[in-house]
DNA sequence: GGCCTGCGTTAACACAGATTAAGCCCCAGA
DNA sequence: TCTGGGGCTTAATCTGTGTTAACGCAGGCC
């Protein structure tokens, strides 16, 4: 199935990060066996849920999000081909988020068992995943930072550039533009910002000439100043593996 | 040196979620062997280091902030007794936060090796591990849906809520009262509010009969109401641990 | 072809929370 | 004992962002 030229967005991006062997790299495909497809705006499932499998996205765009009892909503996460939804699910019973489609996605269920495999029998798949929820938390600090002490452009800057550095690890060729299949107002959702404001505070960005857009793409026009706008880190390309076990 | 009567922070906090044997336990307190004290306001490491070494926390508080080129801060964990610091360590090479004692504290600092040695030889505390980084990745989400989306009031309450929850898994006889060794300031900074608005509302909130204070000591006076107003979820005593392998 | 619905834009107005500043208290150090 | 600094409170003012609403446009559907 993952012949050279169709490779699976999951091998893909591990091997960015370290070299796999015949044996993990027929784990990751075993989770990747079943594959199924999800209407724009299809919930995947709810916060709350029992949830027993995880589904690595095959296409398409995602997000994770949580609803307050009053209607307010924050999106905590977006997520993209070659990303592992639903990990969380490894430390509680129950969903913490909802998870809902931006776009039509196609995504590949497994169950939580799955991993088990992987934990016991690649120790450096092991080490290599535990690192990757390490720097998920690292890049939520980010996050935190940023809506805890910048302003509507500067998240605006920093949700674009992350966008940009995260899409570059599976997409080589990508260069300053990307697709961006989220409405202002999930945009909103994501920054804590209101989706007037967010109109508002992209037309300013443009007209500022950091970014221009054009049918759904965004393009970043003056990257390192932005990068310096709102002091941000790449977190993708910059990760320490050398402590890996051998197998 | 840990008898049943002072027994490790470490041991009694991964205790709470999984019988740990007697080869676990002493990995664990291997990692304690070493004790460094630091003065209030003393930075343990700053962002951007080179970093080795990983610590136990043995006592006080501490926080990991991160400042803005301008000067703006933003706290983004706090770590108590129990807590290792430093875990991003495994993911980077450098530090991505700068980390401060919030009072005098006594941590136990250990390289970045000693983990190594757990993950190979037990497999039951490197699930154990990875739960606690998943988790961890579930408490950012909830900080960020409160700083997203909630008004001061209601992130105050997180705070305090979450606080309690947590310092419950350590301290078994703490009932509803816990101390508040933080500056209006920092609790502002963990937020992402001024100073002097977190005065008016904390001042707001005891007027209210939802709190009490009492020289650095913090009561929440009706936390049944208080989960309900920022719709509050206790993840530290309700997690997955049943896939744990035995050994 | 006409209608409906959802998204983006713009503008007017409202408000939560930031900023600045002053006063008080406590405590450490001279 | 005095002094200075830091933390907390309170008040006045300012501002960034939210809210509401109206309009235009495009796409889907009958």
């Amino acid at each position: 199935m993952a012949s050279e030229a169709n490779k699976s967005c999951l091998v893909q991006k591990l091997s960015h990060y370290a070299e796999l062997d015949e044996e993990a790299i027929g784990h990751l495909e075993r989770l990747e066996r079943e594959e199924r497809s999800y209407d724009e705006q299809q919930d995947i499932y709810l916060g709350g849920d029992r949830r027993d499998d995880l589904h690595v996205v095959k296409k398409g765009w995602l997000y994770s999000y949580t609803d307050l009892p009053d209607g307010r909503r924050q999106i905590v996460r977006l997520h993209h081909p070659g990303d592992i939804v639903g990990f969380e699910g490894i430390a509680f019973h129950h969903a913490t988020t909802s998870v809902r489609a931006a776009e039509p996605v196609v995504l590949c269920p497994f169950p939580k068992s799955g991993l088990d495999v992987v934990f016991e029998s690649s120790p450096k798949l092991t080490a290599l995943l535990f690192t990757l929820a390490v720097r998920e938390q690292v890049i939520f600090v980010d996050l935190i930072r940023a809506m805890g002490r910048m302003s509507a452009r500067e998240r605006l800057a920093y949700l674009f550039l992350n966008l940009l550095a995260k899409l570059r690890i599976t997409n080589t060729d990508m260069t300053d533009t990307c697709r961006l299949p989220l409405t202002q107002t999930e945009i909103g959702d994501v920054l804590g910002l209101s989706n007037v404001y967010v109109s508002k505070t992209i037309s300013r960005l443009e007209n500022d000439g950091f970014i221009s857009r054009k049918d759904g793409n965004v393009t970043v026009l003056r990257e390192d100043d932005l990068a310096n706008f709102c002091d941000f880190y790449d977190r993708y390309s910059d990760m320490d593996v050398s402590w890996f076990p051998q197998s």
